[in-house]
DNA sequence: TACTTCCACCGTCAAGCGGG
DNA sequence: CCCGCTTGACGGTGGAAGTA
């Protein structure tokens, strides 16, 4: 089995690294950890078991950060195909990365709101709310660009092969009568570009010039256009995901960093309570 | 310099999930 | 129930670093 099978979660229980410190304690069966902020102050409460799945649930002031332990899934790797469908089963889908953010900046704002950007509770995760990938398409009542389709993409990379204007990419397609999809560029000179087929693209949208009437034929079925469609929604939707899921990590990376200084600063005050006390008993 | 290894990123597929 | 979104898995690519 491959490494990177459930590599996030393997990596958020395995103590390994930058930002599993507060999660060390994996390896004893502790999977879960309370973590409440009462105005400033940061408690940080170990809870014997949980089960398999990844949840973030808050009440109040107190978060609910469970952590889906893989270290045990992962000892039988040798094991037989079956076991591997099973554990595939039970580690099969966690909450969106967007709802586990909105968890860890609740209760301050949702993220899907008016708001584009927010803190988490610590003060330090610093990070982009994101919106859902969203792609509407309507028509485009302009002459010059009859028939000409908008697809517009809340939040998507800017370095997709589309407009970007703050956050919201919008990528426009006409779509001849052969059924190819054009992206028009430059208002009323419509100048053509030609989404090419799926087999022909080595890395994002290659668009080739040519012209808006003139198309090869085996692009020609309204299926290869769906697929189209589809694929570059999906590669929209990938993008923004891993997006997500790096913003995700530091977001922890930063909750674990502030939680190590909470720690060590309690630890220090501990060393010198207890040396006061030493020296008054003595 | 050529080759290998590692890493980050990408596109695609497939499956689960939620909303309508 | 269907459709679209989300995300894990997989394979591919390119660049950087290490090695013979």
């Amino acid at each position: 089995m491959r490494a990177r099978f459930f590599h996030l979660k393997k990596d958020m229980s395995e103590g390994s690294g930058p930002g599993t410190a507060d999660l060390e304690n994996g390896n004893q069966g502790i999977s879960m950890v309370h973590v409440s902020i009462p105005n400033q102050g940061i408690q940080v409460q170990p809870v014997i078991q949980a089960n398999q799945q990844s949840v973030i649930q808050s009440a109040g002031n107190l978060q609910t950060i469970q952590v889906v332990r893989v270290a045990a899934v992962d000892e039988d790797l040798s094991s037989s195909d079956s076991d591997a469908k099973k554990r595939r089963e039970i580690l099969t889908r966690r909450p969106s990365y967007r709802k586990i953010l909105n968890e860890l900046s609740s209760p301050v704002s949702k993220m899907d709101d008016d708001s584009n950007s927010s803190q988490s509770q610590d003060g330090h995760d610093s990070y982009v709310q994101t919106n859902a990938l969203q792609l509407t398409a309507h028509g485009d009542a302009t002459p010059a660009t009859q028939g000409l389709q908008t697809l517009t993409m809340t939040n998507a990379s800017p370095t997709s092969a589309s407009n970007s204007t703050g956050g919201t990419t919008i990528v426009q397609y006409a779509q001849g009568p052969d059924g190819q999809f054009y992206i028009p560029v430059g208002g009323t000179n419509v100048q053509a570009y030609q989404i090419t087929a799926p087999g022909s693209l080595a890395q994002g949208v290659v668009m080739t010039s040519g012209s808006p009437i003139a198309s090869p034929q085996h692009m020609s079925e309204e299926g290869s256009r769906k697929r189209e469609l589809r694929l570059l929604k999906n590669r929209e939707a990938a993008r923004e995901c891993r997006r997500k899921k790096k913003e995700y990590v530091k977001c922890l990376e930063n909750r674990v960093a502030v939680l190590e200084n909470q720690n060590k600063t309690l630890i220090e005050e501990l060393k010198a309570l207890k040396e006061l006390y030493c020296q008054k008993d003595a």
